[in-house]
DNA sequence: CTATTTTTGTACCGGTTGGTAATTTATAGC
DNA sequence: GCTATAAATTACCAACCGGTACAAAAATAG
């Protein structure tokens, strides 16, 4: 019971659609929305040839935003795990060195997705541009909101500017994103991210 | 006397290669080396055919090393200007308050054209992106070298971690460029950059 | 075995990419 | 005028771009 219950008719696929996406993913990750060409991400899945592509993913944009739903529930989960830390200094703590880990990791690819996907491209790009400027504010609203809440929680001064820590947070990790990409490494930036916790402290009402 | 050198034998040149080359870094630094295509170069340059572009210019990645250099001794110039200020807070707040200007400028392109023209590429561009990971590195020694400067001069601690603070600062300025794209306005870049001067001031000797 | 279903492989589409050979045109020197 | 020079123009190149029509292949259902 409960066997294959997509064992239907047909000729089988060839390739696993899940481990074909997370190779989308990967180049995508590195290459950038237009710096990866069908025929790359082709090679990269494991896939002979377009139609089974097309079939499976829709087109080029739709595979990218499948590839970059997995980044974000993948690579780029620490950040909510980040939020979900029980005080605010190690929320941003945990922010900035999971940042600085995965924004180096020499396993995977430096920089992250949502950030350098679309960022300088075409006008044929113009969408994908739109879409990760849409979860870049997204992340930095949940960054925000949990300030909010550590305010609330009285462990911020009253008068703490949240929009504005928020942007300052999601400011310099996408600066560390770029920084990656320079050759940055791994203690370097989590260095950094020390030395931004110490401006949270400013904002800490004394104990 | 002094006429005119350049007033040679054939057929005049029927564009201006001071004012092509500036509609050429207009367009590299809104769209990146990749994105911006020769037709659109030709056309933004107000050039009628390639060949005189090729003659004139090299190729495109000739072109684009030149547009570089262009935008580094213009829109970019203000690092210099920054970093000739007489103490380092001001430095620091020159740079910041220039950058969220220059980032933001209705009149030009959002976002840094050294950071964002060819940071997820396709191989092609290799070359490229070496090239402006060697200008970012440029600029941030330039930084540290002022911080330096500032721990001679006893404005800081000796102790001052200096390579650390000029990594944050052009970390910061980087996240800056990406924010502008995202569409942070020019006062909510300045508040955060005065966020960060808040950090040296934890770096500054006692008056 | 046949019919049906689904994916595969092949071959192709028009359009664009960066780049160039060959020719025409416009100037200056004589 | 003629010649030399340098730029403009036109036409073209092979390679690649994202995307698709069509038919062969491989599976299941009966």
């Amino acid at each position: 019971m409960a066997q294959k219950q997509t064992a239907s008719r047909g000729r089988p696929m060839a390739f696993d659609k899940e481990t074909a996406l997370h190779s989308a993913m990967m180049l995508f990750w590195e290459k950038g929305y237009e710096g990866a060409s069908l025929a790359e991400l082709l090679s990269a899945m494991g896939i002979n040839n377009k139609p089974s592509l097309y079939r499976t993913f829709g087109n080029k944009q739709a595979l990218f935003e499948l590839a970059l739903n997995k980044y974000i529930e993948g690579p780029a989960s620490f950040i909510n795990d980040a939020i979900n830390q029980p005080n605010i200094e190690l929320v941003f703590k945990y922010f900035f060195d999971s940042a600085a880990k995965a924004l180096t990791d020499v396993l995977k690819v430096r920089g992250c997705m949502v950030i350098q996907g679309a960022l300088s491209c075409s006008d044929e790009a113009s969408e994908v541009k739109a879409l990760l400027i849409q979860k870049r504010k997204l992340y930095e609203q949940a960054i925000e909101q949990r300030i909010k809440r550590a305010v609330s929680e009285a462990e911020l001064k009253e008068n703490t500017d949240c929009k504005l820590l928020a942007k300052f947070v999601s400011t310099l990790h996408q600066g560390m994103s770029v920084q990656a990409t320079t050759g940055a490494t791994e203690l370097e930036l989590k260095q950094v991210g020390l030395l931004a916790v110490e401006i949270l402290r400013l904002n800490k009402n004394r104990d």
